[in-house]
This record gives structure tokens, sequence and C-alpha cells, in this order.
DNA sequence: AAATAAAACGGGGTTTTTCCTGTTTTTTTA
DNA sequence: TAAAAAAACAGGAAAAACCCCGTTTTATTT
């Protein structure tokens, strides 16, 4: 069945990415590995029109060039090529950013392998694999999303400056400090304050700071 | 050399310890994989007398109980039990408690299955491993605790109503609301501040919040 | 170049946080 | 059970955070 499909394994931690392989070689016997690549830049050299991989298995968390930014400029420059995603982000904003990217599959990193047998199988065979648990997300997120109109992806929506912002923000300076540090009005950083707290929905800045930490958009 | 070596692997990411065991299983030809766990609970339930696993692989966080229960468990129950660490978690603090706690060695999850076997390798021979990286933290850390005269478990060191407290202080709550909460006079919730600030060596409620996220005191 | 939008800034006030100084009550220990 | 330690509580004040209002400056658009 799987004859002749080749996939592609874009993952930072190389214990995981080769007992991956390993399962795959062994599981998954009529199934080529093309290449394996360390994050989205890596993943970007190794492929080329000589190989494209049909699936390619993507982590999210990665240095240098992460998943989402992968699998975008994967669906730019290389449409044809399905993308499992493998990893251990099951924030509901995760997921659904994925999602939107046009991802095919999405597994938690602890899944049976089974399951990921199971999965590759349906993508080769009905171009896509989603599991209640994600079904059960997205219904749930379009249901919010009608609710409160849409205020899913703020994080790709926040500019340079307001991410500096939110950063400085997420520590133990001052605003007084945070506006020195961005060389700005204490006022101004006064009004980033106000805006953030608008688009997080948050009323404090422990809140907000909490709520960039869980995001992912502040790293600890 | 590794002829009847026997290991066990606790790791919540069923993907990730299927495909160690797959890797295992090609690399190390001689070692047997006695079991494999999902949390520290699981281990003690599939250790047995009859099947004392040399080594065991062991992951960090992990839901029911973690790395850090588990291997405390082992070193009082069985101490002749190896402990080679597998995790992400790269802090410091995360690193030397686990140290403390006798771990033969601690492996990040993205090195190469290379450097897997090397670590068995050494545990088998020399009892022992630990990379530079690893060493390099255990000097520092001595360093720094002569210098503030250790602070480092702080996380143990927590009482019921202190964990309360910081997981109330980890919202939007106003401490007034915190004290109503926990039926508690506003000024005794000062106290806790105040005690917590010394503890953790912060200076705002902000930093507190994330070290809090940060040592896993507080789950987002 | 004029209109418009966005970013930067400011006055001034309320609330919350932070940090002193203690005292009273409860629990632990010698 | 008396002494010591820990927990709970308080007054008061300065700093920071929060939240209105509105103005000026800088980019963008047409």
């Amino acid at each position: 069945m799987k004859n002749g499909i080749s996939i592609a394994i874009v993952d930072d931690h190389t214990l995981f990415r080769k007992g991956l392989v390993s399962l795959i070689e062994i599981i998954e016997k009529d199934i080529t590995i093309l290449f394996e690549a360390d994050n989205g830049l890596d993943m970007q050299q190794k492929i080329s029109a000589a190989h494209l991989p049909d699936i390619v298995l993507m982590d999210i968390n990665m240095p240098g060039m992460d998943g989402f930014a992968a699998v975008e400029w994967l669906s730019k420059n290389h449409p044809t090529i399905k993308v499992l995603v493998v990893s251990m982000v099951e924030t509901e904003e995760g997921i659904m950013r994925m999602l939107k990217l046009g991802v095919k599959g999405y597994l938690s990193k602890d899944v049976e392998p089974d399951e990921l047998n199971s999965a590759l199988t349906a993508i080769i065979n009905k171009g896509f694999y989603y599991t209640d648990f994600i079904t059960g997300k997205l219904v749930h997120t379009l249901q919010s999303e009608k609710a409160e109109s849409g205020q899913q992806d703020i994080i790709a929506k926040l500019n340079d400056k307001e991410r500096r912002f939110i950063q400085l923000a997420c520590s133990d300076l001052t605003y007084n400090e945070v506006a020195a540090r961005m060389f700005l009005s204490p006022k101004t950083v006064d009004g980033y304050r106000n805006a953030m707290f608008e688009k997080l929905n948050v009323r404090s800045r422990v809140a907000m700071a909490l709520y960039a930490v869980k995001h992912g958009i502040v790293k600890l």
C-alpha cells in the first residue's frame, strides 16, 4: 500500500528523531525516509526537486525556524507535500494555528506507534488524519470564535515593538525602566500596556506575563 | 561487554519511548529492555525483585509521579539501580536536583544516539557518565552556592499554604481577593508575599509568577 | 499636499503593590 | 508548662500599576 511513499522528519531532538526513524523502518517497511532535519532552515536546505518527500513529520518547537514557519514555507513552495505534526504542543491556539496552515494531521508525542501508523496510512489514502481530540478542539474554537469574534492568532498579530514590550514586561522591571530600555516615554509604554491588555484580554501585568509565557510569546 | 545488562525506560511520551526501545534494540544488541513505564507510579508497579533492571532511563516531566519522585523512590528502595536521566529539562536547578538525588548521568533528548551509547557504556563500566556540560553546571552551582548559600530546592521547601498562595497570586486577583480565598487577613497575605519574595529572591509579583511557572510550582 | 491613521506623549487621579515598623495569637519545643 | 518559634495580623507610607481624559508628532494614503 505504501510502496514508494517517502517521508522526511523535522525535529530538533535527535534522540527522538532517530527513534522515530528506527520505528518507521521497522514498522513501515515500504516507507522511505528521504532525510531528517534539525529545524525549518535545515529542512529548506535538504529539500530539493529531486528529493521531494510525500509527507513531512514536523515538530513545532525548534530553534532557528520553528514548525509554524516551516509549514508556512512548505505550503508556499511545495504545496503538494503533506505535513503531519508530531509535537508536544497541545494548546488550542497552537493546534488551530497549524490546522489553519493546512497540516494534514496532528499527533501528540505520547501516542502509540500504532497511531503513527494509522495516521500515515490515513494521510496516504484519505489525504488527512484528524483525531476526535483535534476535531473537538476545532469545533470548540469555531464556537468561541463566533462568540467572541476571532482572537486566536494574537501571537502572530503582535508587531516587533509589542513583542519587545511584553518581553521586557515579563521581568521585575518597572514600566519606567521598560520605557527607558525602549527609548520611549513612560506614557507611551502606558499605551502599550493598555493595548496589550485589550488584545490579550487581561486586567493586570501578572496575567499578561502569564499569558505571554503560556502562549509562547515569551520564553522562560 | 554489555551482555546481560538490562534496562528500563520511564517516559510518558510513548512515541519517544518506543523509538528509544527500537534504537536500543538495534544499536545495543546485548542490552535487554526489561520493561517500559509511563511514569513513576507505573514504574513502581512494574519493578519487582525478579525484574530489577541495572539501569533506568528516566524522563523528568511526567504525569502522576515525576522523575524526581521516581528517582527518590528508587534510591530508597532499589539503591543498586543506576539512573540515567533523559530529559528536555535543562535548567540548572533541575539538573542539580537530579544530581543531588544521585543519578549516574544526564542526557538531553537532542543528543545523537551515539552519545546514548557512550553514556550506557560509561555507566556500565565506570558507573557514571557526566558530560562537560553537566560538570560545568555542577561547578557553577557550587560556586553560586557558596556565594549565596544554598537556595536551590526551594520548590520542595514550600508548604501547602505557600503553594496555595503562589497559585492564587499567579492570576489577576488582587492580594485582597487572594486573602479572601485563603480566609486570611490581607495583612497575612502581605506576609506571605514578603516571605515568598525572600525565598525566591524576587522583587515583584510578576517576577514571582514567572519564577513559579518556570520552576513548575504553578502549572499553566 | 491634504486627509487620515498610527504612534508617541502628557495631566491627573484611583487602586494595588511594596515595604517598613511593629503586636497578638497559635503552635512547637525544651 | 514556660519559653521559643511560627503564623496571623495591623498602621502607615511610598512606589508602582492602572485607567481615564486629551494633544502632538510621525507615517500612510489618496
